[in-house]
DNA sequence: CTGTTAGCGCTTTCAT
DNA sequence: ATGAAAGCGCTAACAG
């Protein structure tokens, strides 16, 4: 049980005592006024006297008090805070999600406590607990790789959890998701219908749900046109432009006849196209490559990237709404579907 | 934590506060000791019998029961927490930053609190603030663009904080940074050697720090080479590909002979190298563009880039040791520099 | 080595 | 409309 060990260092500080901060006893005090007093007005809460709740507010001012959240939480059992478990910040996807949850959050009072988890799966489950220990008032998820039993036993065990980018699964508050098979979908068919013979998918680290789906989404577009797969066209990658690099690599060994690549997400997307670069195959005359995600670099990269757009932007901040709805006892959907769409630019026209 | 070690068990919920979760006078209850002897086990302090401290062990592992984290913190004024305040969490060599702290602070028993603040000093104030009254062991900022005054106010009202790719300010446990005067002077001799004769520095938003080193190294490098710099040759952007992009095309409106690019960061670079490629212009043969950073992009995009390695891996890690150093009293560097070396790719052989 | 007694700062019953 | 008392779960101080 060394995990619960935990250092708490003392500075040269005394006692476990307060360092000179300023509480709702010093308030009430200087107020003349008892604590209650105090806490209702900055809790908004019952009937009071303007002329009390001005007087409170005015020595709140000059006191420069700020209320002790640690506090708080014990007595309530709850902090107005949202936890956000991101797969992986180096990715500008989930920096949008980010910021979209941050811009709900912060207008609607909340404070944002953000975990990368590095795409390790036992790092998702401690710090889930550890949000949940913290009494966040709920946690939205983006967990792409989590296989659905695993995620399901995370959820009877929690509260309040939003899925960010996946499937809603039961214990859930809901999921606010983009339409990935259709993506995949979109994807693919572009492909087709620009004359693309040898098609191959870098589809990501296999177990997750956003592999199946993009698998699926490939599958059925490729079935549509009468097209058959082999699965030699269906190549596993790390989510990274090293993943990409090295997928694209692979590909090429095995079908050099391979004309379209469709990647993971666009920084799959970047990494293959440095390696078809690196072994003079020309994009997107000899090859076309498209991507997910239309983060910032598409535009910028050379070739610009063709892509689906995912407005990750949009996701957080329909998660951060849909778990206060929830927390709010409000009626909302249990998932909300996103569409993306096909941005058409230089590595895939 | 294990899905099975969960016991059915539930006291009445008592006053549903709780809603059934294990507390420390559970585990005293069910282990026959006192509260405080719990609490020594779980904190490893004092000399407790072996048989003593086993049996507690077991019922806590039996029960399931984590510590509440609000009232240890309540109780000491401090949670096994650090907080890292980022600009941009879109920007990959933070997310460098943060791993490297995140690998060192798991490792010692800390959790890491990441805040985004999208450049905005209003927003990093307040949030350096939040992470004070949730009372983190520690604070570690990333900082590029708040002007040292206002930085020494913030840091005279708080305690504990690592600046973290930014010069020491008194107040500050510390600072960990790169040596950017010496890299932004490498970075534009490198330029200046290859016999470019019109060399425009893409400087960053004026004001922080990071802008000013970045300025100073290469005004030092052109005096040194001899050359005149003439103002319009420093141009302002915002850090990334947009801010690139404009300040490039800005760049050839007004000097059309500029034949080498210094760009703040990686990110600005690619906006700038696209900004070449819709001119028309050639990288690297009509310019060269260098970039600060050596993110993971740098090798991908094409062409590949020329940038000054910044190992943000080890700023972060770094960062955490030297503010662990400080909580256990230990002495320490006020300041440690980390060289940054160039790595020549293709924008700038 | 272990237990007892007090809080930490805030909110929640209940009174008034 | 306001106050008093009683915790929330944990640790600090001082016994023993």
């Amino acid at each position: 049980m060394d995990k619960m060990t935990q250092p708490l260092q003392r500075t040269a500080a005394r006692k476990g005592s307060n360092e000179g901060r300023i509480t709702i006893s010093d308030v009430a005090r200087a107020a003349n006024v008892s604590t209650q007093t105090v806490s209702r007005v900055i809790n908004n809460k019952g009937e009071i006297r303007p002329e009390t709740r001005q007087k409170v507010l005015d020595v709140i001012a000059s006191l420069g008090y700020r209320p002790n959240p640690l506090a708080r939480g014990l007595a309530t059992n709850r902090t107005a805070t949202i936890g956000i478990v991101v797969p992986d910040i180096g990715n500008p996807f989930f920096a949008d999600v980010v910021r979209g949850a941050e811009d709900i959050a912060r207008e609607r009072g909340y404070r944002i406590f953000l975990a990368n988890v590095d795409q390790d799966p036992d790092r998702e489950e401690s710090t889930t607990w550890a949000m949940e220990d913290m009494r966040v008032s709920g946690i939205l998820i983006c967990s792409p790789r989590q296989p659905d039993e695993r995620l399901a036993a995370m959820l009877s065990r929690l509260d309040r959890v939003v899925l960010i980018n996946r499937e809603y699964v039961p214990g859930a508050v809901g999921a606010v998701r983009l339409d990935d098979l259709q993506a995949s979908i979109k994807a693919t068919q572009h492909s087709i219908e620009r004359g693309r013979q040898q098609i191959v998918l870098l589809a990501g680290r296999p177990g997750g749900p956003a592999f199946r789906t993009r698998l699926q989404g490939f599958r059925e577009a490729m079935a549509a046109a009468g097209i058959p797969v082999d699965e030699r066209q269906i190549i596993f990658c790390t989510s990274n432009p090293e993943g990409g690099y090295e997928a694209a690599d692979r590909a090429f060994d095995t079908l050099p006849e391979t004309d379209a690549l469709i990647c993971f997400n666009d920084l799959v997307a970047i990494g293959a196209m440095r390696a078809c670069a690196d072994r003079g195959i020309r994009v997107p005359d000899d090859v076309t490559v498209t991507g997910f995600g239309d983060t910032i670099l598409a535009r910028m990269v050379q070739p610009s990237l063709t892509t689906m757009h995912q407005p990750g932007r949009k996701l957080g901040a329909g998660g951060v709404e849909m778990l206060l709805q929830h927390l709010l006892g409000e009626a909302h959907e249990p998932e909300i579907v996103v569409a993306s769409k096909l941005v058409i630019r230089e590595s895939a026209p």
